[in-house]
DNA sequence: GCGATCAGCT
DNA sequence: CACAGCTGATCGC
């Protein structure tokens, strides 16, 4: 067997393993301080890479013929050589490999020393580069090959074994090891980006993050799987399989799931007209009238299977046939219902979600104005009972816990419940909040029910609802400029006041094209007085520009609102005063999973990678931003390394609108040649694919891109704890950094403790009110 | 053609 | 995951 080592072309710390022969299947054993990452496996071609300022020595231990392990003359830039430390094998070479001949080697100079010093404060040479060594070596192991750039550190062996498998073994031999490790791990990137997740080795695909998960069946599946398991039939293995018609009671076991779908579909419509109502094209009319005379409730589905259908989502019907979802049931589906019931894509789930409350709003305009309709009587029996039922019963248990319930100590009575949907007008009507027109001549004149976290108790003001725009409000807050904040709102906004800080008030007027009389600018920690309502914003420490805002009407219950923050201790001091009642908190990260470090700690992080990736003069540096946002963390790695940064002409005219000092706007240059730390849309990053585009763009230019991607997401789930991590292509590095702009979970549970409301309200609930409850419960303990 | 909105995607 | 935002399709004017 061949195999081939190479260096990459452009940058020093890639090797590439070349089995021309052998469908690879590898197997790579690595101790506790990782240092090569299996790269890419792609046509027979192994690409490892290996953090800078590493060394790799590799083993042959394979086959027993001198065939077992060649390096090509081609491969110039590698040289051959013995270790220095033979034991470091945890399984001795068998066999001294051939050696081929390296013509380039005597046109490299010479490593410098590498000692555990040198290991990281030396920057002039690429420590993890293949370049030989001059030194010479024991002749202990006369099978390695070294591919480091000084002859020293040992730090990671890897073998071909007979099969074929690539083994590896890294054992703790000798002081230099210890020394350079020791001082690995105190310095440097890698060290701190792997030490906590301690993966021995990344298999990666070559578009890495586009990498799926095959997700396995969730234990809720199954439990689905053997609920929904006919009662009487054999499920325990028995193959007692008969699985009938509901509707004409033929045996259609052996249909496939979905021709027996189709079967039942079609008893279902040859039977419905004996049901009176059903028309194809109206299937929302038919619904049992009185549940208790029908218990099939399967001859409730068709509607739903129809209604699934139309929406272009046939594929899902079989979910909702497994789960016996009728109609009443499915107007009562959160989004977190539809992820339980398998709908796991976020596509068709959002998709069904959004198609659910818009059939909600109906069914409550309809039973709000009766009139206004012209219903069938099955139709309006439907709504009414649905509606009825909303008024009078939960319809899950755990959706009207009330929020009080979760703060020990605090009063219960009267005290407003978290609302299970924003279409609940009970909740609503509590909070000012009314139905808004989206559009008012599009969308068929449907509305939308302003969501609780966009009203202010107790006043009619608005914040942050320019999607719900009604002519019965003329104070609109705007907590800060991010698309998902001001969405809805365009130049021809004519619904009264706009308030906001300086900064979103100029990027408003600017981008937008809101007038200035339309925009009241706040001034932080200044109490104004709007329409009888004492107001106070305070810097929310989240983008440029963005605020919190304390109102305090006459009914003495003081709100809260966060819009998007990221706590400091410094708000607390702010927040003296009225006790706050209501408090409509960011809750973007609110689960213990997300705990990321303070921003400072990552800025240090960023620029100490910067400084440990810079080896090569040929790198370009990219730092993801938003719109605004993130500029904490690119003026801060200017200001560290005393080195412009690239902004385009546009982001610069944005920056200019935030407030910036002279001396810190001198930091920005729109001259690309200026700079090799480029500042890009966060979304550029996402994905290799458009990395290597960049790069591409680059290619005389640079031969290194190091990216940096941060979000707070880095640090959630799988990801758990980890400060970041590196990834990389090739010539393409990404680090995923977890720098956030909204209040981890930990900030959050500081913030509530510190503020201590009566009343919370969720701004972000992704996956449901009923995990709102839950969300703030775990704020609580 | 333009602005606004939405779905889909990252 | 989807922070926040891009792209392209569609609709109404």
């Amino acid at each position: 067997m061949h195999c081939s080592l190479t260096s990459h072309p452009f940058i020093g710390n890639v090797v590439v393993f070349r089995f021309p022969s052998l469908s690879l299947s590898l197997s790579l054993f690595l101790s506790s301080e990782l240092v090569l990452t299996l790269h890419t496996v792609k046509r027979n071609t192994l690409s490892l890479s290996l953090p800078p300022r590493r060394s790799l020595m590799m083993w042959n231990t394979a086959g027993d013929d001198d065939d077992d392990f060649q390096i090509p003359p081609s491969s110039s830039q590698l040289s051959i050589r013995k270790p220095l430390h033979p034991t470091i094998s945890h399984r001795p070479p068998r066999k001294k490999p051939r050696l081929s001949p390296n013509p380039g080697k005597e046109n490299i100079p010479p490593a410098p020393e590498f000692t555990s010093d040198t290991c990281f404060s030396s920057g002039s040479h690429a420590l993890g580069s293949i370049l030989p060594s001059s030194s010479s070596t024991p002749d202990c192991i006369p099978s390695s090959v070294d591919c480091s750039s000084a002859g020293d550190s040992c730090s990671l062996a890897a073998e071909v074994g007979n099969d074929g498998v690539l083994v590896g073994g890294e054992e703790k031999k000798g002081e230099c090891f210890k020394a350079n490790r020791e001082g690995y791990s105190r310095n440097s990137m890698e060290a701190r980006l792997l030490s906590k997740s301690r993966v021995s080795l990344r298999l990666e695909d070559e578009e890495e993050d586009e990498c799926c998960f095959v997700e396995s069946d969730s234990e809720l599946d199954v439990l689905i799987k053997l609920c929904s398991e006919p009662e009487g039939s054999n499920s325990g293995g028995g193959k007692d399989d008969s699985i009938q018609c509901p509707l004409c009671e033929t045996d259609i076991s052996g249909l496939s799931e979905e021709e027996r779908h189709v079967h039942t579909n079609n008893c279902l419509d040859t039977q419905a007209p004996e049901q009176g109502s059903l028309k194809s094209s109206c299937f929302i009319e038919e619904s049992v009238d009185d549940p208790v005379q029908h218990p099939e409730l399967v001859s409730d589905l068709s509607p739903v299977l129809k209604w699934v259908r139309s929406l272009g989502l046939a594929k899902y019907e079989d979910v909702f046939l497994r789960e016996e979802i009728d109609w009443d049931t499915l107007q009562s589906l959160t989004e977190e219902d539809l992820l339980s019931i398998g709908i796991t894509s976020l596509g068709p789930r959002k998709k069904i979600a959004n198609a659910l409350s818009a059939l909600r709003e109906e069914a409550c305009a309809s039973s709000a104005e009766p009139q206004a309709q012209s219903l069938s009587n099955v139709t309006e029996r439907q709504r009414e009972r649905s509606t009825t039922r909303k008024a009078s019963e939960p319809r899950k248990p755990t959706a009207n816990k009330l929020i009080t319930e979760f703060f020990p100590g605090q009063a219960t009575d009267g005290i407003r419940k978290l609302p299970k949907e924003p279409v609940a007008e009970k909740s609503a009507a509590d909070s000012g909040c009314r139905r808004a027109a989206v559009r008012r001549n599009g969308n068929n004149g449907k509305s939308k029910v302003v969501p609780q976290w966009n009203c202010v108790p107790g006043t009619p003001f608005r914040v942050d609802a320019f999607k719900y725009l009604t002519r019965d409000c003329c104070h609109w807050f705007l907590t800060h400029f991010h698309l998902d904040h001001y969405q809805g709102l365009t130049k021809s906004f004519s619904h009264g006041k706009i308030y906001c800080s300086l900064i979103t008030a100029k990027l408003v007027n600017m981008k937008i094209g809101i007038p200035w009389e339309r925009l009241q600018v706040l001034h932080l920690n200044q109490k104004v007085n709007i329409a009888g309502v004492d107001v106070t914003c305070f810097d929310a420490n989240h983008c440029p520009g963005s605020i919190m805002i304390r109102f305090e009407p006459a009914n003495g219950k003081a709100v809260l609102h966060t819009g998007d923050f990221r706590y400091s201790e410094e708000m607390l001091n702010l927040l003296t005063g009225s006790p706050i009642s209501s408090l409509v908190l960011d809750t973007t990260y609110c689960n213990p999973q997300y705990d990321f470090p303070k921003q400072e700690a990552v800025i240090q992080f960023v620029v100490e990678a910067i400084q440990a990736e810079a080896f090569n003069p040929k790198t370009l540096f990219l730092i993801g931003s938003y719109t605004i946002g993130k500029e904490r963390l690119f003026l801060e790695v200017a200001r560290v390394l005393r080195e412009k940064i690239y902004i385009n002409p546009a982001k610069l005219k944005l920056l200019e609108c935030l407030g910036f000092s002279k001396e810190d706007m001198r930091w920005f240059t729109v001259k690309e040649e200026e700079s090799h730390i480029h500042v890009v849309p966060l979304w550029t990053l996402a994905s290799f694919k458009r990395l290597k585009h960049i790069a591409n763009r680059y290619t005389n230019r640079y031969s290194l891109i190091v990216a940096f991607s941060p979000t707070g997401w880095t640090s959630g789930k799988s990801k758990k704890k980890s400060p970041g991590r590196r990834l990389q292509q090739g010539t393409i590095i990404r680090y995923e950094v977890p720098y956030s702009e909204h209040s981890s979970f930990t900030e959050l549970k500081e913030f509530v403790q510190q503020v201590s409301p009566e009343v919370i309200i969720p701004s972000v609930n992704n996956d449901g009110p009923d995990s709102a409850a839950a969300m703030v419960s775990m704020l609580l303990t």
